[in-house]
DNA sequence: CGTTGCATGTAAGGTGTTACATGATTAC
DNA sequence: GTAATCATGTAACACCTTACATGCAACG
Protein backbone atom coordinates (compact mmCIF):
# COMPACT_ATOMS: atom_id res chain seq x y z
CA UNK A 1 0.00 0.00 0.00
CA UNK A 2 0.92 3.41 -1.05
CA UNK A 3 1.36 5.81 1.85
CA UNK A 4 -1.34 8.26 2.37
CA UNK A 5 -1.31 11.74 0.35
CA UNK A 6 -0.45 14.88 2.27
CA UNK A 7 -4.16 15.62 1.60
CA UNK A 8 -5.45 12.74 3.51
CA UNK A 9 -3.58 13.95 6.44
CA UNK A 10 -4.61 17.09 6.88
CA UNK A 11 -7.98 16.08 6.74
CA UNK A 12 -7.53 13.51 9.48
CA UNK A 13 -5.91 15.86 10.94
CA UNK A 14 -9.31 18.53 10.76
CA UNK A 15 -10.37 15.44 12.71
CA UNK A 16 -7.98 15.59 15.26
CA UNK A 17 -9.49 18.45 17.20
CA UNK A 18 -11.91 15.59 18.54
CA UNK A 19 -14.84 17.07 16.76
CA UNK A 20 -17.78 14.86 14.70
CA UNK A 21 -18.25 16.71 11.13
CA UNK A 22 -19.69 16.24 7.57
CA UNK A 23 -17.76 16.24 4.83
CA UNK A 24 -19.57 19.44 3.88
CA UNK A 25 -18.74 20.98 7.17
CA UNK A 26 -14.76 20.15 6.70
CA UNK A 27 -14.65 21.82 3.81
CA UNK A 28 -16.41 24.63 5.03
CA UNK A 29 -13.88 24.62 8.04
CA UNK A 30 -10.68 23.94 6.15
CA UNK A 31 -11.33 26.90 4.21
CA UNK A 32 -10.72 28.93 7.31
CA UNK A 33 -7.68 27.52 8.61
CA UNK A 34 -5.86 25.41 6.01
CA UNK A 35 -6.94 27.54 3.59
CA UNK A 36 -4.44 30.03 5.21
CA UNK A 37 -1.23 28.35 5.10
CA UNK A 38 -1.53 25.02 2.87
CA UNK A 39 -4.79 24.86 0.02
CA UNK A 40 -7.97 23.47 0.59
CA UNK A 41 -9.56 20.78 -1.24
CA UNK A 42 -12.47 20.63 -2.94
CA UNK A 43 -15.71 18.95 -1.72
CA UNK A 44 -15.19 16.16 -3.95
CA UNK A 45 -11.83 15.59 -2.88
CA UNK A 46 -12.49 16.13 1.29
CA UNK A 47 -15.25 13.19 0.31
CA UNK A 48 -12.89 10.48 -1.46
CA UNK A 49 -10.14 11.29 1.28
CA UNK A 50 -13.08 10.60 3.73
CA UNK A 51 -13.76 7.03 2.18
CA UNK A 52 -9.91 6.24 2.09
CA UNK A 53 -10.12 7.11 5.78
CA UNK A 54 -12.30 4.88 6.75
CA UNK A 55 -11.23 2.13 4.12
CA UNK A 56 -7.76 2.17 6.41
CA UNK A 57 -9.43 2.48 9.43
CA UNK A 58 -8.28 5.78 10.43
CA UNK A 59 -11.99 7.23 10.51
CA UNK A 60 -15.32 6.04 11.19
CA UNK A 61 -18.77 7.74 10.41
CA UNK A 62 -21.98 6.89 11.14
CA UNK A 63 -25.19 8.40 9.76
CA UNK A 64 -27.10 10.94 11.80
CA UNK A 65 -30.65 12.40 11.53
CA UNK A 66 -29.73 15.73 11.32
CA UNK A 67 -31.65 18.74 12.66
CA UNK A 68 -33.17 18.76 9.03
CA UNK A 69 -31.24 16.36 6.81
CA UNK A 70 -29.48 13.22 7.19
CA UNK A 71 -25.91 13.63 7.58
CA UNK A 72 -22.46 11.52 7.48
CA UNK A 73 -20.15 12.59 10.46
CA UNK A 74 -16.77 11.37 10.58
CA UNK A 75 -14.67 10.97 13.71
CA UNK A 76 -11.07 9.98 13.95
CA UNK A 77 -10.41 6.43 15.36
CA UNK A 78 -7.40 5.50 18.00
CA UNK A 79 -5.84 3.73 15.38
CA UNK A 80 -6.22 7.00 13.34
CA UNK A 81 -4.79 9.12 16.00
CA UNK A 82 -1.82 6.85 16.57
CA UNK A 83 -1.03 6.76 13.14
CA UNK A 84 -1.36 10.62 12.35
CA UNK A 85 0.89 11.17 15.35
CA UNK A 86 3.43 8.93 14.08
CA UNK A 87 3.22 10.63 10.24
CA UNK A 88 3.42 14.03 11.98
CA UNK A 89 6.46 12.68 13.88
CA UNK A 90 8.50 10.76 11.66
CA UNK A 91 7.64 11.80 8.06
CA UNK A 92 9.76 14.59 6.37
CA UNK A 93 8.35 18.27 6.64
CA UNK A 94 7.20 18.73 2.99
CA UNK A 95 8.53 21.70 1.56
CA UNK A 96 6.95 25.06 1.29
CA UNK A 97 5.06 25.22 -2.03
CA UNK A 98 4.84 28.87 -3.95
CA UNK A 99 2.64 29.90 -6.53
CA UNK A 100 2.57 33.40 -7.60
CA UNK A 101 0.31 33.94 -10.31
CA UNK A 102 0.90 37.86 -9.86
CA UNK A 103 4.78 37.23 -9.96
CA UNK A 104 4.59 35.42 -12.78
CA UNK A 105 3.01 38.20 -14.88
CA UNK A 106 4.58 40.78 -13.04
CA UNK A 107 7.81 39.00 -14.45
CA UNK A 108 7.03 39.09 -17.64
CA UNK A 109 5.85 42.84 -17.39
CA UNK A 110 7.76 43.48 -20.77
CA UNK A 111 4.90 41.89 -22.59
CA UNK A 112 2.21 44.21 -20.25
CA UNK A 113 0.88 47.37 -20.36
CA UNK A 114 2.76 49.05 -17.03
CA UNK A 115 -1.34 50.74 -16.15
CA UNK A 116 -2.37 47.53 -15.83
CA UNK A 117 0.09 45.51 -13.92
CA UNK A 118 -0.42 48.32 -11.24
CA UNK A 119 -4.11 47.50 -11.78
CA UNK A 120 -3.29 43.77 -10.71
CA UNK A 121 -1.22 44.68 -7.82
CA UNK A 122 -3.99 47.18 -6.11
CA UNK A 123 -6.53 44.12 -6.56
CA UNK A 124 -3.70 41.75 -5.29
CA UNK A 125 -3.03 44.13 -2.30
CA UNK A 126 -6.77 44.09 -1.68
CA UNK A 127 -6.99 41.22 -1.23
CA UNK A 128 -4.05 40.25 0.79
CA UNK A 129 -5.78 42.97 2.88
CA UNK A 130 -8.67 40.91 3.31
CA UNK A 131 -6.98 37.43 4.27
CA UNK A 132 -5.12 39.51 6.69
CA UNK A 133 -8.45 40.95 8.62
CA UNK A 134 -10.07 37.29 8.20
CA UNK A 135 -6.68 35.71 9.44
CA UNK A 136 -6.91 38.40 12.72
CA UNK A 137 -10.74 38.30 13.46
CA UNK A 138 -10.21 34.27 13.66
CA UNK A 139 -7.11 34.67 15.98
CA UNK A 140 -9.43 36.94 18.24
CA UNK A 141 -11.93 33.97 18.30
CA UNK A 142 -9.79 30.89 18.90
CA UNK A 143 -7.07 32.45 21.09
CA UNK A 144 -8.78 32.27 24.31
CA UNK A 145 -9.93 28.27 23.70
CA UNK A 146 -6.74 26.26 25.25
CA UNK A 147 -7.53 23.67 22.93
CA UNK A 148 -6.64 25.93 19.95
CA UNK A 149 -3.51 27.29 21.17
CA UNK A 150 -1.33 25.86 18.10
CA UNK A 151 -4.14 26.28 15.69
CA UNK A 152 -3.95 30.04 16.80
CA UNK A 153 -0.49 29.92 16.25
CA UNK A 154 -0.69 29.14 12.56
CA UNK A 155 -3.54 31.83 12.24
CA UNK A 156 -1.32 34.50 13.72
CA UNK A 157 1.20 33.49 11.42
CA UNK A 158 -0.88 33.79 8.26
CA UNK A 159 -2.06 37.32 9.60
CA UNK A 160 1.58 38.37 9.55
CA UNK A 161 1.73 36.64 6.23
CA UNK A 162 -0.78 38.90 5.02
CA UNK A 163 0.21 41.77 6.39
CA UNK A 164 3.77 41.54 4.63
CA UNK A 165 2.12 40.48 1.85
CA UNK A 166 0.19 43.47 1.40
CA UNK A 167 3.42 45.36 2.25
CA UNK A 168 5.60 43.81 -0.17
CA UNK A 169 3.21 44.65 -2.72
CA UNK A 170 3.52 48.62 -1.83
CA UNK A 171 7.09 48.14 -2.59
CA UNK A 172 6.66 46.69 -5.74
CA UNK A 173 4.41 49.66 -6.78
CA UNK A 174 7.03 51.91 -5.80
CA UNK A 175 9.10 49.75 -7.48
CA UNK A 176 7.19 49.56 -10.28
CA UNK A 177 6.97 53.57 -10.39
CA UNK A 178 10.73 53.90 -10.38
CA UNK A 179 11.08 51.83 -13.26
CA UNK A 180 8.50 53.46 -15.53
CA UNK A 181 10.20 56.57 -15.10
CA UNK A 182 13.58 55.02 -16.44
CA UNK A 183 12.02 53.71 -18.85
CA UNK A 184 11.00 56.92 -19.91
CA UNK A 185 14.44 58.29 -19.53
CA UNK A 186 15.66 55.92 -22.19
CA UNK A 187 13.13 55.44 -24.91
CA UNK A 188 15.90 54.31 -27.20
CA UNK A 189 16.75 51.20 -26.13
CA UNK A 190 13.06 49.61 -24.98
CA UNK A 191 12.64 46.01 -23.76
CA UNK A 192 11.90 43.56 -26.68
CA UNK A 193 8.42 43.16 -27.42
CA UNK A 194 7.23 46.17 -25.90
CA UNK A 195 5.36 47.16 -29.05
CA UNK B 1 -8.07 22.53 -28.16
CA UNK B 2 -7.95 23.25 -24.42
CA UNK B 3 -6.04 26.16 -23.10
CA UNK B 4 -2.67 25.63 -22.52
CA UNK B 5 -1.74 25.08 -18.98
CA UNK B 6 0.47 27.97 -16.87
CA UNK B 7 3.07 25.69 -17.18
CA UNK B 8 3.28 25.82 -20.67
CA UNK B 9 3.09 29.77 -20.40
CA UNK B 10 6.09 30.37 -18.36
CA UNK B 11 8.42 28.12 -20.02
CA UNK B 12 7.29 30.03 -22.99
CA UNK B 13 8.06 33.21 -21.08
CA UNK B 14 11.42 31.90 -20.70
CA UNK B 15 12.09 32.21 -24.24
CA UNK B 16 10.46 35.35 -24.32
CA UNK B 17 14.29 37.30 -23.56
CA UNK B 18 15.60 36.37 -26.64
CA UNK B 19 17.78 33.51 -25.73
CA UNK B 20 17.81 30.02 -28.00
CA UNK B 21 17.58 27.30 -24.75
CA UNK B 22 17.97 23.47 -24.49
CA UNK B 23 15.60 22.17 -22.12
CA UNK B 24 18.61 21.51 -19.56
CA UNK B 25 19.74 25.05 -19.67
CA UNK B 26 15.62 26.40 -19.25
CA UNK B 27 15.22 23.90 -16.39
CA UNK B 28 18.84 25.14 -14.41
CA UNK B 29 17.11 29.11 -15.18
CA UNK B 30 13.59 28.35 -14.15
CA UNK B 31 15.28 27.31 -10.73
CA UNK B 32 16.41 30.53 -10.51
CA UNK B 33 13.65 32.48 -12.17
CA UNK B 34 10.29 31.33 -11.44
CA UNK B 35 11.45 28.87 -8.20
CA UNK B 36 11.88 31.72 -6.20
CA UNK B 37 8.17 32.88 -7.18
CA UNK B 38 6.47 30.03 -8.88
CA UNK B 39 7.74 26.54 -8.51
CA UNK B 40 9.98 25.05 -11.02
CA UNK B 41 8.76 22.08 -12.89
CA UNK B 42 10.75 19.00 -13.71
CA UNK B 43 12.71 18.08 -16.48
CA UNK B 44 10.54 15.76 -18.14
CA UNK B 45 7.62 18.37 -18.23
CA UNK B 46 9.48 20.80 -19.25
CA UNK B 47 10.74 18.78 -22.31
CA UNK B 48 6.83 17.96 -22.88
CA UNK B 49 6.07 20.99 -22.84
CA UNK B 50 8.52 22.49 -25.16
CA UNK B 51 7.49 19.33 -27.43
CA UNK B 52 3.89 20.82 -27.10
CA UNK B 53 4.89 24.55 -27.87
CA UNK B 54 6.66 23.57 -30.78
CA UNK B 55 3.03 21.44 -31.92
CA UNK B 56 1.65 24.31 -32.13
CA UNK B 57 4.17 26.53 -33.36
CA UNK B 58 4.55 28.72 -30.32
CA UNK B 59 8.18 27.86 -30.72
CA UNK B 60 11.10 26.37 -32.88
CA UNK B 61 14.01 24.07 -32.50
CA UNK B 62 16.85 22.95 -34.17
CA UNK B 63 19.58 20.16 -33.31
CA UNK B 64 22.69 22.16 -32.81
CA UNK B 65 26.34 20.81 -32.61
CA UNK B 66 27.65 22.13 -29.21
CA UNK B 67 31.12 22.75 -28.17
CA UNK B 68 30.72 19.08 -26.41
CA UNK B 69 27.15 17.61 -27.64
CA UNK B 70 24.78 17.76 -29.49
CA UNK B 71 22.01 19.97 -27.90
CA UNK B 72 18.53 20.77 -29.38
CA UNK B 73 17.61 24.59 -28.90
CA UNK B 74 14.72 25.87 -28.85
CA UNK B 75 13.08 29.81 -29.46
CA UNK B 76 10.44 31.26 -29.31
CA UNK B 77 8.58 32.05 -32.76
CA UNK B 78 6.36 35.41 -33.62
CA UNK B 79 3.14 33.78 -33.14
CA UNK B 80 4.18 32.61 -29.80
CA UNK B 81 5.46 36.02 -29.00
CA UNK B 82 1.56 37.26 -29.91
CA UNK B 83 0.55 34.56 -28.36
CA UNK B 84 2.09 35.17 -24.56
CA UNK B 85 1.52 38.86 -24.83
CA UNK B 86 -2.45 38.04 -25.42
CA UNK B 87 -1.99 35.42 -22.75
CA UNK B 88 -0.53 37.90 -20.50
CA UNK B 89 -2.81 40.84 -20.81
CA UNK B 90 -6.27 39.16 -21.05
CA UNK B 91 -5.76 36.00 -19.15
CA UNK B 92 -7.73 35.95 -15.43
CA UNK B 93 -4.34 36.39 -12.59
CA UNK B 94 -3.82 33.01 -11.60
CA UNK B 95 -4.85 32.76 -7.58
CA UNK B 96 -1.69 32.57 -5.39
CA UNK B 97 -1.01 29.25 -4.07
CA UNK B 98 0.64 28.76 -0.82
CA UNK B 99 1.65 25.08 0.86
CA UNK B 100 3.60 25.56 3.58
CA UNK B 101 4.25 21.65 4.69
CA UNK B 102 6.09 23.84 7.79
CA UNK B 103 3.01 25.23 9.08
CA UNK B 104 0.63 22.17 8.76
CA UNK B 105 2.99 20.72 11.33
CA UNK B 106 2.65 23.26 13.47
CA UNK B 107 -1.05 23.42 13.37
CA UNK B 108 -0.87 19.93 14.28
CA UNK B 109 1.58 20.56 17.23
CA UNK B 110 -0.51 18.92 19.94
CA UNK B 111 0.77 15.69 18.21
CA UNK B 112 4.25 16.93 18.44
CA UNK B 113 6.84 16.99 20.72
CA UNK B 114 7.43 20.97 21.41
CA UNK B 115 11.50 20.54 20.86
CA UNK B 116 11.27 18.59 17.50
CA UNK B 117 8.73 21.76 16.05
CA UNK B 118 11.15 24.03 16.85
CA UNK B 119 14.14 21.96 15.38
CA UNK B 120 11.65 22.21 12.47
CA UNK B 121 11.57 25.42 12.16
CA UNK B 122 15.23 26.29 13.19
CA UNK B 123 15.72 24.62 9.56
CA UNK B 124 13.17 26.40 7.65
CA UNK B 125 14.74 29.23 9.05
CA UNK B 126 17.90 28.54 7.52
CA UNK B 127 16.05 27.74 4.39
CA UNK B 128 14.70 30.86 3.93
CA UNK B 129 18.09 32.67 4.90
CA UNK B 130 19.59 30.95 2.13
CA UNK B 131 17.30 31.83 -0.72
CA UNK B 132 17.07 35.34 0.56
CA UNK B 133 20.78 35.72 -0.36
CA UNK B 134 20.50 33.43 -3.55
CA UNK B 135 17.90 36.22 -4.37
CA UNK B 136 19.79 38.82 -3.37
CA UNK B 137 23.23 38.23 -5.34
CA UNK B 138 20.73 37.53 -8.35
CA UNK B 139 19.15 40.91 -7.85
CA UNK B 140 22.97 42.35 -7.72
CA UNK B 141 23.75 40.10 -11.40
CA UNK B 142 20.38 41.37 -12.98
CA UNK B 143 19.54 45.03 -12.19
CA UNK B 144 22.33 46.73 -14.44
CA UNK B 145 20.66 44.71 -17.11
CA UNK B 146 17.48 47.04 -18.51
CA UNK B 147 15.83 43.82 -20.56
CA UNK B 148 16.10 42.53 -17.50
CA UNK B 149 14.30 45.33 -15.71
CA UNK B 150 11.14 43.24 -14.70
CA UNK B 151 13.15 39.73 -13.23
CA UNK B 152 14.82 42.38 -11.44
CA UNK B 153 11.55 43.78 -9.94
CA UNK B 154 10.65 39.73 -8.66
CA UNK B 155 13.98 38.99 -7.95
CA UNK B 156 13.78 41.68 -5.31
CA UNK B 157 10.23 40.86 -4.38
CA UNK B 158 11.64 37.79 -3.88
CA UNK B 159 14.43 38.77 -1.59
CA UNK B 160 12.05 40.71 0.56
CA UNK B 161 9.69 37.25 0.78
CA UNK B 162 12.40 35.02 2.23
CA UNK B 163 13.90 38.14 4.35
CA UNK B 164 10.12 38.06 5.85
CA UNK B 165 9.56 34.57 5.71
CA UNK B 166 12.82 34.32 8.07
CA UNK B 167 11.57 36.87 10.15
CA UNK B 168 7.96 35.08 10.72
CA UNK B 169 9.71 32.02 11.79
CA UNK B 170 11.58 34.52 14.25
CA UNK B 171 8.16 35.50 15.79
CA UNK B 172 6.34 31.90 15.67
CA UNK B 173 9.94 30.79 17.42
CA UNK B 174 8.63 33.30 20.50
CA UNK B 175 5.09 32.52 20.49
CA UNK B 176 6.25 28.88 20.67
CA UNK B 177 8.24 29.75 23.56
CA UNK B 178 5.22 31.61 25.37
CA UNK B 179 2.94 28.89 24.51
CA UNK B 180 5.40 26.29 26.08
CA UNK B 181 5.06 28.25 29.56
CA UNK B 182 1.26 27.92 29.56
CA UNK B 183 1.40 25.12 29.16
CA UNK B 184 3.69 24.67 31.82
CA UNK B 185 1.37 26.58 34.15
CA UNK B 186 -1.49 24.48 33.48
CA UNK B 187 -0.19 20.83 33.86
CA UNK B 188 -3.98 20.08 34.72
CA UNK B 189 -5.50 20.86 31.07
CA UNK B 190 -3.56 19.77 28.51
CA UNK B 191 -4.39 19.52 25.29
CA UNK B 192 -5.88 16.21 23.16
CA UNK B 193 -3.17 14.11 22.16
CA UNK B 194 -0.19 15.39 23.73
CA UNK B 195 0.90 12.22 25.47
C1' DC C 1 -43.16 28.24 -7.05
C1' DG C 2 -38.50 29.24 -8.56
C1' DT C 3 -34.05 29.84 -6.74
C1' DT C 4 -30.72 29.25 -3.45
C1' DG C 5 -28.32 26.44 -0.06
C1' DC C 6 -27.55 21.93 2.08
C1' DA C 7 -25.29 17.49 1.44
C1' DT C 8 -23.34 13.88 -1.04
C1' DG C 9 -21.49 12.02 -4.42
C1' DT C 10 -19.68 10.16 -9.76
C1' DA C 11 -17.09 10.56 -13.95
C1' DA C 12 -13.74 12.23 -16.85
C1' DG C 13 -9.69 14.16 -17.75
C1' DG C 14 -5.62 16.95 -17.41
C1' DT C 15 -1.43 18.08 -14.70
C1' DG C 16 2.76 16.93 -12.97
C1' DT C 17 5.60 13.58 -10.48
C1' DT C 18 8.82 9.74 -9.81
C1' DA C 19 11.33 6.15 -11.64
C1' DC C 20 13.62 4.42 -15.20
C1' DA C 21 16.60 4.26 -19.58
C1' DT C 22 20.31 5.82 -22.46
C1' DG C 23 24.78 7.19 -24.04
C1' DA C 24 28.45 10.13 -24.13
C1' DT C 25 31.86 12.90 -21.50
C1' DT C 26 34.58 14.73 -17.77
C1' DA C 27 36.85 14.10 -13.31
C1' DC C 28 39.28 11.51 -9.78
C1' DG D 1 38.12 2.67 -14.84
C1' DT D 2 34.33 4.15 -12.39
C1' DA D 3 31.72 7.70 -10.74
C1' DA D 4 29.30 11.84 -11.70
C1' DT D 5 27.39 15.09 -14.88
C1' DC D 6 25.34 16.35 -19.27
C1' DA D 7 21.21 15.85 -22.04
C1' DT D 8 17.13 13.87 -23.51
C1' DG D 9 13.63 11.41 -23.13
C1' DT D 10 9.51 7.39 -21.90
C1' DA D 11 6.11 5.18 -19.03
C1' DA D 12 3.26 4.72 -15.30
C1' DC D 13 0.51 6.61 -12.14
C1' DA D 14 -1.22 9.46 -8.40
C1' DC D 15 -3.41 13.69 -7.47
C1' DC D 16 -6.83 16.94 -7.90
C1' DT D 17 -10.13 19.64 -10.38
C1' DT D 18 -14.19 20.69 -13.03
C1' DA D 19 -18.51 19.46 -14.46
C1' DC D 20 -22.36 17.09 -13.67
C1' DA D 21 -26.21 14.72 -10.97
C1' DT D 22 -29.44 14.35 -7.21
C1' DG D 23 -32.99 15.41 -3.86
C1' DC D 24 -34.73 17.92 -0.19
C1' DA D 25 -35.68 22.17 2.42
C1' DA D 26 -36.18 26.94 3.19
C1' DC D 27 -36.74 31.52 1.58
C1' DG D 28 -39.01 35.23 -0.92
Amino acid sequence: MNPLPITSWAVLGLLSFGRELSGYDLKKWADQSLGFFYWSPSYSQIYSELRRLESVGYAASEEVAGDIRAKRLYRITPVGEDALRAWARETPVEPVVLKHGPMLRLWLGHLQDPERLREMLLAQRELAEKRRVEAETDVAAAESTPEWAFPTLTLRWAARYYAAERDRIDAMLADLADLACDLGDADADRPPFSR
